[in-house]
DNA sequence: GCGATAACGAGACTCAATCTCATTTCATGG
DNA sequence: CCATGAAATGAGATTGAGTCTCGTTATCGC
C-alpha cells in the first residue's frame, strides 16, 4: 500500500530528478494533496490553503497542478460539474474511479478489476495506444440510495 | 439500427407526450442534432445553426440541450476540455463511449460489450443504483498513431 | 380568433481557468 | 558568502462556457 508521505517524496524525487527547482507554492500544494485522500479542485486547494494560513496565488496552483498532470503526478477527474478536481496519482499505476450521487453530488471511490481487465481487453482489441482511462459511473450513493 | 429521423421522430413522441408545446428553437436543434453524427457543444450548436442562416439564441440553446438530457434523448459527453458536448441517445439503450487522441484532439466512438457487461457486474457490487456511466480512454488515433 | 402560458432570445452576469508581467526565490559558481 | 541568471511566484486582468433575467413571441386548447 502506497502511503501518503510517501507519495509526497515520489513527487519530489520525479521533479527533482527532471531538474526543477524547488518553490513555496509547489510544497505547499503538494503538502495538501498529500494530507487529502478525496479529489479537490483547484479553487478548493486555494481556499484549503489559504484557510490554513498559507495563501497561494491561484496561477501558481494551476501551474502545479499542470506540472504534477504532466507527469503523472496527479490524476485529473471531471464528474460533469464544470470543475476539474485532483488527486495523488500513485506510481504502482492502482487507481480508482468514482460514482457521483445525483442527489447529493457526492464522490464515492471505488476500484474494480474486473473492470479493469475489460478495458486492458478493449485496449487491446481497439488497436490503438491507450494512456489512460476515467470512468464515472452516476446513480445514488448509499446515504441517499 | 436506429436511424437518424428516427431518432428526430422518437424525440418528438416523448416530448409531445410529456406535455410540451413545440418551438421554433427546439425544433432547430433536434435538427441539427439528428443529422450530426459526431457530438457537438452547445457553442458549436450555436455557431452551426448561424451558419445555416437560421439563428438560435444561446439560452435557448441550453434550454433545449437540458430538457432532452431530462429525458435521456441526448448523452452528456466530457472528455475534459472543459466543454460539455451532446449527441443523440437512442432508444435501446444501445451507446458508445469515447477515445479522445492526446495529439490531435479528435474524438473517436467505440462500444465494447465486455465493457459493458464489466459496468453491470460492478454495479451490482456496489450496491447503489447505477443510472449512467461514462467511459473516456485518452491515447493516440489511429493517423496520430 | 383569444387568452393563458409555454417557448424564445438579447444581453448581463458568474466563475473556473488562463494569461501577463513585475517581483521574489532558488541554486550555482565564482 | 554573495552575485547572478533562470525558475518560480502572485496580483490582477482577461477569456469563455454556461446561467440567469425579463420582456417579447409563438403555440394550442377553447
Amino acid at each position: 500500500m502506497t502511503g501518503r508521505s510517501d507519495w509526497s517524496s515520489h513527487v519530489h524525487a520525479v521533479l527533482a530528478g527532471a531538474g526543477f527547482r524547488r518553490g513555496g507554492a509547489r510544497e505547499r500544494v503538494i503538502d495538501l494533496l498529500a494530507g487529502e485522500s478525496c479529489a479537490l479542485s483547484a479553487v478548493e486547494i486555494e481556499d484549503a490553503l489559504r484557510a490554513k494560513g498559507r495563501p497561494t496565488g491561484r496561477a501558481s496552483i494551476y501551474r502545479v497542478l499542470e506540472l504534477l498532470g504532466e507527469h503523472d503526478l496527479v490524476e485529473r477527474v471531471e464528474v460533469g460539474d464544470g470543475v476539474a478536481r485532483f488527486e495523488p496519482a500513485h506510481p504502482g499505476g492502482e487507481h480508482h474511479h468514482h460514482l457521483v450521487c445525483d442527489r447529493c453530488g457526492r464522490l464515492v471511490a471505488f476500484d474494480d478489476p474486473g473492470l479493469e481487465r475489460a478495458i486492458g481487453r478493449l485496449s487491446d482489441r481497439l488497436g490503438m495506444r491507450v494512456d489512460h482511462h476515467e470512468v464515472v459511473l452516476r446513480g445514488s450513493c448509499e446515504t441517499c440510495g
